[in-house]
RNA sequence: GGGCGCUUAGCUCAGCUGGGAGAGCACCUGCCUUACAAGCAGGGGGUCACAGGUUCGAGCCCUGUAGCGCCCACCA
């Protein structure tokens, strides 16, 4: 049955080999099943053309551990894939690509455009789904989906017809966030604010009586050409005979009145503001207050229009030098001072954003955010750090209008089909060819595309089948867990909220998961204008998904940032090779024939056992929590040092015993602690665990299905548990002291124990096999009374004292001198613990357990201060 | 202007509901002990940012201060 493992551990082969496997053995796939309770989770949908980079590698690790966790304790667990059309990132791309063959958008027209598009989508839009595959993820891959499939299409046309007929979805007339780059509207949200510096440009308007001039300050004089007031607060005492006055407006020639209003700071600037409502949005409000006329004066573009007289053409920053050099020559320019202003950029393309005028769609968000308010406020939602749930409520506290239409083609068509005849509005699921208000047959699809969040909003259920009500969706719906990064929560998971309560009236998920951010090693954020992106299949090609994967999840706090550098994988891949070799080591000691059902355990063996049993109970509750960080360390501490450093080495004598039982019960005790810490260690690490697990046994085809351990009442040691740690320290003890003498490794020494208590004695005469190995004894001597000469040297443990002798090389006064310095520790430690008992207020208060624990440490010293004494006392 | 996070060993970071500080890497010493030198054994190194407070007891809780970082926000 053991098959030799390879001399080397070489994860690039055998992942892909296993990970074949598993596809072909359709242990990713969930389906229906009554009989089990489901777990799911859907996967946050990457860009169709987009490259797996580290962010991805964290979130889908930490997804596909929890699938894999929960997959083995027994749920029918999904892992829903699929990927986003990502509108305007693809949509940027792809006209990128026409440029480079001398094409545009416009020269193909839409239909062609869509045409070239959906090709790109075919070239490119699976090279993510196997870059999340060389991860390692468990996803169900026959449910892959796509934000533009039928169905989801089918899903957003639901949504947007169910909320313009409740009213929510409205067109309106307003000032929007414009990307004169990408010829967009853009939601808020996608509005990234920059410090930058600029100036303040102070200019004189002159009164249109000829009486004197009011001084404004602007950031942006350019926009002037579309000021239709100027604006001082209204108890502004400066300015309070002022109002009602006109103004001209200098390169413009036009009158424009001074009026009032409370937005104005006296404090701020001259106290005395241009007020250009189409161009900045408190303009706009204020415009609105005082019915002021709404000049635009630019170009989708960014240009200059013909509103802009003169400067028709010219581009907004171009125009800017221009006026501000006619203001100066016309001596209406007062003062240029510096001034840093934040400045709105598309996060897209980092292009200045420019309010404008325009029609566009909105989505009401009164409404639908009140229930997402509820559901985090009761407790319902959950985010996990907590305090991410701040982040998310803040956001819906102060949400305003969603606006959802796009200038885009790559993406979803709004399903408004207006009528050439009567003006009417036709919304429908379904393309509209009669307008139901006059029954024209003039009708024509609205241009614009949908935000493509408005499709990604529905993902947790239009995935599962809705508006139908399948089958899946009935069963697998509401999802479990959504994992994402912070970064995310506004546009997606804020979304996907309040649209699942209005649709579906129940929440997407109980848990949101959130992490950080993978930055370098300097603590950059990745990014590809810094050229610090490290890529996370070189790092898989260099050092296996798994040594990523756990690299991803160790010494990190959660949804705290991480910094990624090569030591850190190394260190992880180190653990996998210690996994390798110790693995190897095993299978190398085990018969081809099964292990007989008889074996007597010894102490070590039900000391490991007894590990790995409490290791099972903590991994799990760990993993219940969502603290995998938590547990992987425990998962490392126990197999490299307990198992490995330890228990391997323990048991090393027994394997060469000519005695069956003893040795049969060491082998049956490795393969069983290992093939259980392999099972926990298989959300983290899934194919060295694999590859290893099929090597140990051949009763079950893959670890992956195999089931999650429990604690078991009957493996729990505890008197073993203490007697080996009592051997274990009196070993440490004796290397420590060989190393502080500089004894040879080589140079084995005749060790005598020596204790009153017959237990003590007993748990050395058990354990002495490997006491004798690991503390490089010649020869062990276990006695109630050593019968030991001046050439000794000793050291103490809780009851029992250590002699060895060392006359040839030890220096009988620096011997005593190290006994005197243990002594004065040993006085120093029992001062410490004397001061706490007998301090009344520790008595009095502290819990009785932690008395406890005092009392007894304070115990133990006290016999080891007795036995160091004694032999300090018999070096006279 | 609000909100949040961070400050712990030379570096990067853990530290659960308060009970005398840990890991990885780096460093020092000794070992190629037939699973592993990608390793083994041993070791040095910290006034847990600062100042108060609560408590029998504070890295952890409270208040304040400083530095760094992030998010949100319309100050022209």
């Amino acid at each position: 049955m053991a098959r030799e493992l390879e001399k080397n551990y070489n994860p690039a082969e055998m992942e892909d080999r296993l990970y074949k496997k598993w596809e072909n053995k359709g242990y990713f796939k969930a389906e229906v099943n009554r009989s089990k309770e489901p777990f799911t989770i859907v996967i946050p949908p990457p860009n169709v053309t987009g490259q797996l980079h580290m962010g991805h590698a964290f979130d889908n690790t930490m997804q596909d551990i929890l699938i894999r966790f929960k997959r083995m304790q027994g749920y029918e667990a999904l892992w829903q894939p699929g990927t986003d059309h990502a509108a305007i990132a693809t949509e940027v791309k792809i006209v990128e690509k026409l440029a480079a063959e001398g094409l545009t958008k416009q020269m193909l027209g839409r239909e062609g455009f869509m045409k070239r598009a959906w090709e790109w989508k075919a070239e490119y839009g699976d090279r993510i789904i196997k870059q999340l595959k060389k991860l390692g993820s468990s996803c169900d891959w026959d449910r892959e989906r796509f934000t533009l499939d039928e169905g989801c299409t089918r899903a957003v046309n639901e949504a947007f017809v169910h909320y313009y007929n409740k009213g929510y979805i409205y067109h309106g007339h307003k000032l929007i966030n414009w990307c004169p780059h990408c010829k967009t509207t853009i939601s808020d949200a996608e509005v990234d604010h920059e410090e930058k510096a600029g100036h303040f440009w102070h200019i004189k308007y002159p009164f249109a009586d000829g009486s004197g001039y009011i001084e404004i300050a602007t950031t942006r004089p350019e926009t002037m050409l579309g000021d239709t007031a100027v604006a001082v607060h209204p108890t502004d005492e400066r300015y309070q005979d002022l109002v009602g006055k006109n103004v001209i407006l200098p390169l413009v020639n036009k009158e424009i009145p001074i009026i009032a209003d409370e937005y104005v700071d006296k404090e701020f600037g001259t106290g005395a503001v241009k007020i250009t409502p189409a161009h900045d949005p408190n303009d706009y409000e204020v415009g609105l207050r005082h019915d002021l006329p709404q000049v635009n004066v630019m170009n989708d573009d960014g240009s200059i229009n013909e509103n802009g007289g003169k400067y028709q053409g010219l581009d907004r920053y171009e125009a800017r030098k221009q006026m501000v050099q006619d203001l100066e020559t016309g001596g209406y320019l007062l003062a240029v001072k510096p001034h840093s202003h934040n400045v709105g950029t598309h996060e897209r393309c980092g292009t200045v954003i420019e309010p404008l005028l325009k029609e566009q769609w909105f989505l009401r968000m009164k409404e639908l955010a009140e229930p997402a308010i509820a559901a985090l406020k009761s407790g319902e939602l959950k985010f996990v750090p907590e305090r991410y749930g701040k982040i998310y409520l803040n956001w819906l506290e102060n949400i305003r209008d969603w606006a959802i239409s796009r200038q885009l083609w790559w993406g979803h068509r709004i399903p408004v089909y207006y009528c050439q005849d009567c003006g009417h509005k036709n919304v429908s699921q379904n393309a509209v060819t009669t307008c139901e208000k006059c029954g024209s047959g003039h009708l024509h699809q609205d241009e614009d595309s949908l935000d493509t969040w408005f499709s990604s909003a529905l993902w947790p259920f239009e995935t599962l089948g809705w508006p139908e009500k399948t089958e899946d969706f009935e069963y697998f719906f509401p999802t479990d867990v959504l994992v994402t990064g912070y970064d995310i929560i506004f546009f997606w998971v804020v979304r996907m909220v309040f649209s699942s309560l209005e649709f579906t009236g129940k929440l997407p998920f109980h848990t949101v998961l959130i992490h950080g951010l993978v930055r370098d090693d300097q603590g950059r954020k990745m990014s590809k204008s810094l050229g610090n992106g490290i890529d996370p299949l070189e790092e898989i090609e260099k050092y296996g998904a798994d040594a990523l994967r756990i690299t991803l999840l160790t010494g990190n706090a959660p949804g705290n940032d991480m910094r990624y550098y090569r030591e850190r994988i190394e260190a992880s891949r180190n653990f996998a090779n210690k996994i390798w070799n110790a693995s190897r080591f095993i299978l190398m000691n085990m018969p081809e024939e099964e292990l007989s059902q008889e074996y007597a355990l010894a102490p070590a063996d039900k000391w490991i056992i007894s590990k790995v049993n409490t290791l099972t109970k903590e991994v799990t509750e760990n993993l219940d929590k969502y603290e995998m960080g938590i547990a992987l360390s425990k998962l490392n501490d126990f197999i490299w040092e307990e198992f490995c450093d330890w228990y391997i080495e323990m048991v090393k004598p027994r394997l060469g015993s000519e005695d069956d039982v003893d040795r049969t019960a060491a082998l049956w005790t490795l393969k069983t602690v290992l093939i259980q810490a392999m099972k926990l260690l298989h959300p983290f690490m899934p194919f060295i665990t694999e590859e290893i697990f099929g090597h140990l046994q051949a009763q079950e085809e893959s670890i992956m299905i195999s089931k999650w351990p429990v604690f078991k009442e009957e493996w729990n040691f505890a008197a073993e548990e203490a007697e080996i740690s009592l051997i274990k320290e009196a070993v440490r003890s004796i290397r420590n002291l060989r190393a502080e003498m500089k004894v040879s490794p080589k140079k084995k020494v005749k060790i005598v124990v020596e204790s009153e208590q017959s237990n003590i004695r007993r748990t050395f005469e058990k354990n002495v096999i490997f006491f004798a190995a690991l503390a490089m004894a010649s020869e062990v001597e276990i006695t109630d009374k050593a019968d030991a000469g001046d050439d000794f040297v000793s050291l103490v443990v809780p009851n029992a004292t250590l002699y060895m002798p060392f006359a040839e090389l030890v220096d009988i006064a620096q011997e005593k001198q190290r006994l005197q310095k243990e002594i004065s520790r040993l006085h120093g430690e029992i001062d410490r613990i004397d001061k706490k008992l007998n301090n009344p207020g520790f008595m009095a208060k502290a819990p009785e357990q932690v008395v406890k624990e005092e009392r007894d440490k304070r115990a133990n010293y006290q016999t080891m201060l007795k036995q160091a004494e004694d032999s300090r006392a018999r070096l006279g």
